[in-house]
DNA sequence: ACCTGAACACCGTTCAAGT
DNA sequence: ACCTGAACACCGTTCAAGT
């Protein structure tokens, strides 16, 4: 609340805007990203953001353009084809994992940036080089940042606005309530209600979902993918076929 | 905005206002279920409804519950484990495909109601019956449903509260963007930028989807769950083994 | 070019009352 | 038990001005 009232702001500008956007988000969630919270924070009126972003829409793909700016792929590509599919999943998982109030963010804006673009194509390019159509990796890349999203939604544990104390024990009102469910009609859930209520590792968490995806993928791969340039360097796509 | 001004309502109740919501998530999305839209439409004060919910975030627990509840997994289970595994993750997809603006509330809403409690139990069994311990069948589970909403969250097109003509609008704005890119940094953006811009073929999608998400866990538990219970029947867990 | 001021049409929610 | 009325502290946004 006492965060910066009204600092003497030197100038308001997009980046700045979208700086302390970014670290509201972090903090008190997305939610708490509001123009007017914003503009108070900037010491100044709600209407002076309308000269910087069209409307909240544009602040949010701002927004969202920060955070995938972040994402760092590894400049030379080397080793085997699902090891550098893994290393690029990793590189998105990392920076969604930093940002977990921004996760949903990219679920609807990934191509209303310059940088969700760069990361859209970096994974539709690697699917292409294994093997798969530029229009099979288009929904299978869609579907494969949409779930490494889903994967950190997923993680199994209280609101992550929580933290400390009121995070301790919205965790153990969720396993006593998973706890006193009836054991004939949720045994499966009582047994795991300790894993449910808070997750126990998190590295273990996200690498088994990153295994789980790329298995699927590489998996699909093999059955599909007959001969059509299996095991080609990833560099450029061979040939785009364009239209 | 026509939709029912002030009809002569008999009664208000839990069940008549989650209908509504339900109703009107579906056509306006899931941004315009307001309590005082709904009280509205029911032709009563908005404090009405705080009869009945102890506050929005009550309602949408009801909201979840009511959609989680269309799911019909198969009563007797036959076939083998994997195939299984495919009805009931299809069960759970074609429930989110029928209401794709509520695609996100059991994001963070699984474990809130009963019905949420009995698809995750279900998910959690069918792993566990898989050879999975029940506390790696509650990550592997979260992960599995979150999935499947990311699947319809990331099926190509616009937004799904268009529709008719400003959606097919908003289909060729996302291909004329996509095709205006510079070729040398997207060339495999823009060679998909069709199915991009909207879904080719919607079943097609969703089965491979499925099909990428039951190959990842069938090759994770070949690889993991090495003799533990490996073809169980499934109808219901050989032992809970609690805690 | 960059920001203010007043206003409009919305939100969720509390608190005290009515029947 | 079930609902109303008035009020509070918020939203995003338009429109007309200021400098």
């Amino acid at each position: 609340m006492v965060r910066s009232p009204s600092p003497p702001q030197e100038r308001l500008s997009r980046t700045a805007i979208v700086d302390s956007a970014l670290r509201l988000a972090d903090t008190e969630g997305l939610d708490a990203v509001t123009i007017r919270r914003l503009a108070s924070d900037h010491g100044v009126t709600p209407m002076a953001l309308y000269w910087h972003f069209a409307d909240k829409a544009a602040l949010l793909d701002g927004l969202t353009e920060r955070l995938l700016a972040e994402v760092r792929f590894p400049a030379d590509p080397v080793g085997a084809w699902d090891e550098q599919l893994e290393l690029a999943q990793n590189a998105f998982l990392s920076v969604i994992r930093a940002h977990p109030n921004l996760a949903t963010l990219p679920l609807t804006r990934m191509l209303d940036s310059d940088e969700g673009l760069r990361v859209t194509e970096n994974t539709l390019r690697l699917l292409h080089a294994g093997g798969f159509s530029p229009e099979d990796a288009a929904e299978l890349g869609s579907y494969l940042l949409n779930a490494i999203v889903a994967l950190v939604t997923s993680e199994p544990g209280p609101e992550r606005v929580l933290d400390g104390e009121p995070r301790a024990a919205a965790v153990s009102a969720r396993r006593a309530q998973l706890l006193s469910l009836a054991t004939d009609a949720f045994p499966t859930v009582v047994a795991a209600a300790d894993a449910l209520a808070d997750c126990r590792s998190q590295d273990d968490y996200y690498s088994r979902g990153i295994d789980v995806l790329i298995r699927g993928i590489v998996s699909l791969r093999d059955a599909t993918a007959t001969g059509a340039a299996p095991e080609a360097p990833a560099g450029a796509p061979a040939s785009p076929t364009a239209e």
